[in-house]
DNA sequence: GAGTGGTCTAGACCACCGT
DNA sequence: CGGTGGTCTAGACCACTCA
């Protein structure tokens, strides 16, 4: 059999009938209609009544179906074009995009993955208290490296074993934070929690050899490698409202997230 | 002096007057009219011209001074929302963000990041053959496991000096690649010259111990850490296009990139 | 209550794709 | 050439924030 590289669609042609897709809009919802249709798109794609690779039949026509305008039905169709479930092409239509990737680009807490995951997380409170910041961190935070700050230092376990070692810096009027609260749940729950919006975040991932303090909290042989994380957190107000300096087991951890090409 | 953690915008007022901002659009141009107001005000904030935290005056005001209806206006601050640098607040106005990180969430080729840092990349190709794909490059590119593929494997050095070494497996039927060109430029370049158009991708980053043999290529000690990333990129029609495993000398390397929190 | 963004409508013309 | 998405208009009403 010859090497080939079959286009995965031999024509433009929807798999499964899209017009008979059971699409309905709730007017008297005070969820918007665009995010009503957005929600059934993308819950049909993945229960695969749209499968790859279908054609979503014409903008015009879906409106008309529904009983919406085009722009609102285009703007349904963009935030699933944003996510990248879906392609438009001029003069072709718009298709479902093929790979069934898992959607990961959200900034993300490290407890509510473990959560989901299954994986039971627990977290051991080292140190929590008033001290002063690194340069790098008081820098990151725009602080004078005078200003103390909140240094919290914790380790996070799943089923009991150790999985990473955390140093968070926090401007210190940010919240109070209980050891009590820091074993229960997650940092970014407890800033949520108390009103502050999460915007975005710059980090560095690298790697490096464990040190020997980190072996010991770790339980890794020396000489480990570790997988290591910076992050600059700012609210919806660009304020810096965290900085963290993470190591992970590389044995048992890594970073796993999905990029999309911006137009 | 307390511990303070003033708002960096004690009043909601623009540290410089937006409406003495020089917007004008061309109605001529082939450009659109969102797109240009678009670039002139992201100019205006990387000029200083739009002080973080200033606001952008009403859209209807500003839709109205340009001669444009406001969803025309919506859609220019919606890209700019898009890529972190405005921030909406109902009842409030559109804020400049603080924070002035780079942007970076695009796919990126790391052959243009380096020459984009002027850290003149070259490259060594080692291997650059049709073989039998690994199982999980078959699995990743939807390929029976017997089936050939093109596997290239390079070494990219930075000044002379070895950074990473790059083992990609592509469908052998994509495209043609011949050594020279594989070391004059990056694969993504080679693929966007061929019409394939580049649109997600999946990546997993971790760390782990050097082999033997990675250490000789990239002269790094015995038990050195290393970055290592495994990757599948998608083509927009959601085709497979691509599986790497690239390892970085961690001593000269780290992914930087920012997180947006989607709504 | 005044002002803001959030949503929505019913049209219109253009650019691009494939046949 | 017909059909598709890309862009744009001129309104409208609502929900939220803040004084």
């Amino acid at each position: 059999m010859p090497c080939r590289y079959a286009p995965l669609v031999p024509k433009h042609e929807p798999t499964h009938d899209p017009a008979r897709l059971r699409l309905a809009v709730d007017r008297a919802s005070p969820v918007p209609l665009y995010f009503q249709l957005a929600r059934q798109l993308e819950a049909a794609i993945e229960d695969g009544a749209l499968t790859p690779g279908s054609l979503l039949g014409n903008e015009i026509e879906l409106a008309a179906r529904l009983g919406l305008s085009r722009p609102t039905v285009r703007q349904a169709i963009q935030t699933l074009v944003d996510k990248g479930m879906l392609v438009r092409r001029r003069g072709v239509g718009t298709q479902v995009v093929h790979s069934r990737v898992a959607r990961r680009l959200e900034l993300s807490s490290l407890y509510d993955d473990l959560l989901a995951a299954g994986l039971h997380p627990t977290t051991r409170v080292l140190h929590n208290t008033r001290g002063h910041p690194s340069a790098e961190a008081a820098a990151a935070l725009g602080l004078p490296a005078a200003e103390p700050v909140t240094v919290v230092r914790r380790v996070r376990l799943t089923h009991g074993e150790p999985m990473a070692y955390l140093c968070n810096y926090l401007p210190c009027d940010l919240l109070e934070l209980a050891d009590g609260q820091l074993e229960a749940t997650g940092l970014y729950a407890l800033m949520r929690r108390r009103g502050i919006t999460l915007h975005s975040a710059q980090q560095t991932v690298g790697a490096r050899t464990a040190t020997d303090e980190e072996c010991g909290l770790l339980a890794e042989p020396p000489g480990a490698a570790l997988l290591t994380m910076l992050r600059t957190t700012y609210d919806d107000r660009g304020r810096p409202v965290e900085y963290a300096s993470h190591v992970y087991r590389a044995s048992r951890y890594a970073f796993e997230f999905r990029l999309l090409v911006r137009a």
